[in-house]
RNA sequence: CGGGGCGUGGCUCAGCUUGGUAGAGCGCUUCGUUCGGGACGAAGAGGUCGCACGUUCAAAUCGUGUCGCCCCGACCA
């Protein structure tokens, strides 16, 4: 039943003395990924293909509530079309990965694997628009992308990885920045409501603006060691694209137009926000909307008495019947085994049901978001409340972990006007540094050569003639500066 | 790409300095007893020490190279 191996004993560092040894641990160990014979790519396993699933099912019908379809490009970009747009050649150039044989062939074109598609998608809306009437085009593809990454970890960073990109085109300007604006509010939307990881929307500098791209606007998450994590990115392509693919219009008004183009993606390193994000010292803690098993059952037998494993059985499909994602756990392994498993794995909610519960016709049930023997960690619950309890539950684990999550944020989000605190909290990776900014590259680099930090995002000042925190220059937007993954 | 660390049964690691063809714990298999937070007993199976070349009578141990992994930094989702 399971692909779990019985009885290997697992253990994880402890979160706080090392997060990087405790997340690669914790993503091998709860057998969400293995690594693989190819360098910088993982296998993503069973357990872990759950929590994607789990991610593409609501984020796909996020997009089809707004209107976008889903499509499916080659993975393969002739060279040529790759290098039509001057900056966004520029910006993957480094990480691009070539076939330049096919068979014992060697090719007259390289080939290269998509590091993004839209070279092969801006081809291709050349073909099919022509007049304002094909506008707007709103597609979607989930997809792998390759990119030659030298240094890599699990969801973070890999060579190839999952991800959706969605690609627009529309008549007006306005069209298109209100596109990713909607769609930076679908991710931002999406990262607090379902992974539960609050984040800050916003306007990217220039220096951290897609390669192409008019603007970029990001959601942005804060790790437990004090860096920011780029969660899902939105760009307006303005007519950038338009213009180096050639994707033209008619106009109501008669005139051939350019389009204007958008861009946007989460890939699955948005699970490796998650799982550090929530993570503790047992292990993962997974948000139940994300949660591949929303609630394992636990029957405990005795030698002469082994009702449980079927009261288990029952009792999982009729919850299973009822909609809920359940395992029953029916292995010939100790009941504090399997605790400490599924604790490991993250699984919001256990069920165990024993020859007291049998008797009595109740279960207990133990929440992941609480510690061992904190109050409210366990509690019995009558059968025929089983589904309603457990349903009221997993709400309120979704809402806990969010809220832990946000309280963990927003002790972590400093706003200074004092330009020494300003770096001592940048180069102490102390969280998101909150500033008015004056938005000129030379201090961001400087900010950045200087403590590390940079921005992550940028939005509206709320007062004026004040100065930049940072150089004392006029300043021109608030920024949250912070380092990052 | 720079700095540091590491690769020995499924896992965690010892052995390497002072070369003499491999050990522990856990896990695994079988049987029995157990089972409300990682059970116990008995009997078994399993590796040639990342890979290549070199030194040597002899290499897990020494040398060179190479591949991979981890951490820090630079670069990127």
């Amino acid at each position: 039943m399971s692909e779990v191996a019985a009885g290997v004993v697992k253990e994880i560092p402890p979160k706080a003395a090392d997060l990087s040894a405790w997340y690669t641990a914790a993503c091998l160990k709860a057998e969400l990924v293995s690594y693989s014979p190819v360098r910088g790519c993982v296998v993503l396993r069973p357990y872990g293909f759950g929590l994607w699933e789990n991610l593409q099912k609501q984020l796909d019908a996020r997009f089809k509530a707004t209107g976008h379809e889903n499509a499916y490009f080659p993975l393969f970009i002739p060279e040529s079309l790759l290098l039509k747009e001057a900056e966004h050649v520029e910006g993957f150039a480094p990480e691009v990965a070539w076939v330049t044989q096919g068979g014992s062939e060697k090719l007259t074109e390289r080939l290269a694997i998509r590091p993004t598609s839209e070279a092969i998608i801006g081809v291709m809306y050349a073909q099919w628009i022509e007049s304002y009437r094909d506008l707007p085009i709103l597609i979607n593809q989930w997809a792998n992308v390759v990119r030659w990454e030298k240094a890599t970890r699990p969801f973070l960073r890999t060579m190839e990885f999952l991800w959706q990109e969605g690609h627009t085109a529309h008549a007006s300007a306005t069209e298109a920045r209100e596109e990713t604006l909607r769609i930076l509010e679908l991710y931002r939307d999406f990262a607090e409501n379902v992974a539960a990881v609050p984040v800050y929307a916003g306007r990217k500098s220039a220096s951290e603006r897609f390669p192409g791209a008019v603007e970029t606007f990001s959601i942005e998450a804060l790790m437990p060691d004090g860096k920011a994590l780029q969660s899902g990115t939105s760009h307006d392509l303005g007519q950038n694209f338009a213009k180096a693919y050639d994707i033209k219009f008619v106009d109501s008004d008669r005139v051939i137009k350019h389009v204007y183009t958008t861009s946007w993606g989460v890939s699955w390193r948005m699970l490796g926000g998650l799982i550090m994000v929530h993570g503790d010292d047992r292990g993962l803690r997974i948000p139940p909307k994300m949660a591949p098993i929303e609630a394992v059952l636990v029957p405990i037998v005795r030698s002469n008495d082994r009702r449980a494993i079927e009261v288990c059985a029952a009792i999982g499909k009729e919850l299973s019947d009822a909609g809920f994602r359940v395992r029953v756990d029916a292995r010939d392994e100790q009941p504090g085994w399997k605790y400490s498993e599924w604790d490991l794995r993250g699984v919001p909610v256990r069920i165990e049901i024993g020859p007291r519960d049998v008797a009595a016709g109740t279960a207990v049930l133990a929440r992941r978001d609480r510690e061992k023997d904190e109050p409210g960690q366990r509690r019995s619950v009558a059968l025929g409340d089983l589904a309603g309890t457990l349903r009221e539950l997993l709400d309120d684990i979704q809402r806990s972990l969010h809220a832990q999550a946000k309280t963990f944020l927003d002790e972590h989000t400093f706003v200074t006007a004092d330009r020494d605190e300003f770096y001592e909290l940048c180069r102490n990776r102390a969280g998101m540094v909150d500033i008015a900014w004056c938005e000129r590259a030379e201090c961001e680099a400087h900010v950045k050569a200087v403590t590390g930090a940079t921005t992550r995002v940028l939005r509206a000042l709320d007062e004026s003639g004040i100065r930049c925190v940072a150089c004392g220059e006029p300043a021109k937007v608030r920024a949250y500066f912070a380092q990052s993954y």
